[in-house]
RNA sequence: GCUCCCGUAGUUCAACGGAUAGAACGCGGGAUUGCGGAUCCCGUAAUCGAGGUUCGAUUCCUCGCGGGAGCACCA
């Protein structure tokens, strides 16, 4: 690897002048007119080695000699050294571009696990948990072309007041002979209602709570049967719909009862009584205090994520385990992460919990058919009704795949962490900024190749000058290994939108088909057309053959 | 009250402590007999405020202002 060579060749010229304490180091400068690498070592060592930036840099420069690879050597700016690599370098590197392009090694042997969709059985799967099955699949897919083995695994909650709601309205609108998803969502919303406005009803939602937990045989256990399966196949049709697959699923109503255990058997070394519960105490640590088991003796949230991490370690034993999560539970992982270190040091060092923002709406409304919040499905109805609306399109699974790629693109557009803004007329964005900007960059990458049946003969002529396509495509495999070192989606959505840029400004300005080039200008193409499809891959999106 | 996160063009997002702060949408202009106009080109416009650290700060630290979130028996 070229960087490396460089690396190791500033760090020589260093020793050699007797510059210490500067960290050899290069970057990709972000203007392309920098060159293709650049290191600051000059201005960083300037001080230390008694003179100004620019002469020390005279002085590496001269002691760097040649590098394989590397065309010109010059210095700008402040005292930037700026590497400009050579035409073949370019030329090979592109030629060498073929399916697997971009994939990594630095995770091999890694057996990671990453924990996303997170539905609510008996609850509709709502706009929220499309973007954390966006995130989650995206950080899933980087890991594992980073070399990494990884597993997919989802862990609904299946017993709580919630279902105990659904489950009631259901049997008292004797609606169990014919459930469906719709009526499920229907029941969940009336139980909610009524377990707010009729005492009677709470009184009885408390009781089918009690029972779902004891597994109590009756009507309520039976119906909770069949919804429950109903709602997991559900589950794996909508996000099967998206693009995902679970290896597994771990339930709420599994790790409670194993995290019941783990607790009272680490009360009190971990844990502690506090008012009839037990609690852990997070403000030792700098964080929150919070209760594990109730009074009552039930867990909580808290005790089942240890429970969680029992199990997972149990099956799996991974060297990665990710959680992705809504950015607002942040504060109470670290709660529970940090009670499960003490409880088992693996538990706490092989685990992260990684956080997206959140969904804030701005602009138009969406109608959703259950409270306030947006239906993934009736979101993505919408959405692929706009795309075949503005693109004209015909074919439903193109507009399927496109409204996929503009939700999914919006989504991981920005760092982690940070709230998204999801506007309708403008997050659906067909043009620019967008997803299908980079569908339609592959598609017409395509429509070149496609136009060429005959093979090249192996007999190029290169063009003198580089152009910036071709130094965009070189750094592909950089921005994933940051990607993956980061779990940062949008360094590649980033780097993406820069690439299908640089190409159709490329392709608008240059002829390829008839060209002198013709044979190398199509191997240009050819590695844009990998790239970018392994680069949506890497998204969750598909890069379909015609749009 | 305590804790955490965020503040960049009119708007939505970038910028691993570096060079002239990049895009997109919007707005105003323009292009193509050359392979897909969901494209390309030109213009317009921004770092919340005050200190500090540094050769260099949108980035790190402190304070202030503004916004969001979390803080015991819900999930």
């Amino acid at each position: 690897m070229i960087q490396e060579d460089l690396i190791h060749k500033i760090s020589s010229a260093l020793k050699a002048l007797g510059i210490d304490g500067v960290e050899p180091m290069i970057e990709f400068p972000g203007d392309l007119t920098h060159g293709d690498f650049a290191t600051n070592v000059a201005l960083a060592g300037a001080k230390v080695a008694g003179t100004t930036p620019r002469e020390l840099a005279e002085k590496l420069v001269a002691e760097l000699g040649e590098i394989e690879g590397v065309e010109k050597v010059n210095i700008a700016g402040p005292g930037f050294i700026n590497f400009i690599l050579s035409r073949e370098y370019f030329s090979k590197k592109i030629q060498g571009v073929g399916e697997t392009w971009g994939r990594g090694e630095k995770l091999k042997g890694k057996n990671i696990l990453v924990e996303y969709a997170q539905p609510n059985l008996f609850k509709p799967f709502h706009i929220g948990h499309l973007l954390n099955t966006a995130v989650g699949e995206s950080l899933s897919r980087v890991s594992q072309f980073s070399g990494a083995t990884v597993r997919n695994i989802s862990y609904p909650s299946d017993i709580s007041l919630g279902v105990a709601k659904a489950i009631w309205s259901i049997l008292k609108n004797k609606k169990e002979d014919d459930l469906t998803i719709d009526a499920m969502g229907e029941a969940y919303v009336d139980g909610t209602k009524q377990y707010e406005e009729s005492e009677e009803a709470k009184k009885e939602i408390n009781a089918i709570h009690t029972a779902l937990h004891t597994a109590e045989d009756g009507d309520a256990w039976r119906v909770y049967q069949k919804g429950r399966a109903l709602n997991v196949e559900y589950f794996n049709h909508i996000t099967a719909r998206l693009g995902s697959s679970f290896d597994h699923m771990f339930f709420e109503s599994e790790s409670g009862v194993i995290g019941k255990e783990i607790v009272m058997r680490h009360t009190p070394e971990v844990f502690q009584e506090s008012e009839g519960a037990i609690i852990f105490k997070g403000e030792d640590y700098g964080l929150h205090t919070r209760v594990f088991l109730t009074s009552q003796g039930l867990p909580v949230y808290e005790a089942k994520d240890i429970g969680l991490l029992s199990l997972k370690f149990e099956k799996y034993n991974p060297d990665l385990s990710i959680v992705v999560t809504d950015v607002e539970q942040k504060q109470y992982f670290e709660v529970v992460k940090k009670a499960a270190s003490l409880i088992n040091k693996t538990w706490g060092d092989n685990s992260l919990y990684w956080q997206h923002g959140r969904l804030r709406f701005a602009g138009g409304k969406v109608s959703s058919r259950y409270g306030n919040v947006p239906l993934a499905e009736d979101l993505l109805e919408k959405v692929i009704s706009i795309v075949s609306e503005k693109a004209k399109e015909e074919d439903p699974a193109v507009s399927e795949k496109v409204a996929l790629a503009s939700l999914k693109y919006a989504f991981l557009r920005g760092g982690s962490g940070k709230n998204i803004v999801f506007d309708f007329e403008k997050s659906v964005a067909v043009e620019g900024d967008s997803g299908p900007y980079l569908q339609y960059s592959y598609v017409r990458a395509r429509g070149v190749l496609d136009k060429v049946k005959n093979a090249n003969d192996g007999s190029f002529n290169v063009p003198k000058e580089v152009s910036n396509v071709e130094r965009l495509l070189t750094r592909f495999p950089s921005v994933v290994a940051r990607s993956a070192d980061e779990y940062e989606p949008h360094y590649i959505t980033t780097y993406l939108t820069e690439l299908a840029s640089a190409f159709n400004s490329w392709y608008a300005q240059e002829k390829v088909i008839g060209s002198k080039y013709e044979a190398y200008y199509l191997q240009v193409v050819r590695a844009f057309a990998h790239t970018m499809k392994n680069g949506l891959w890497l998204l969750g999106i598909e890069a379909p053959e015609k749009m």
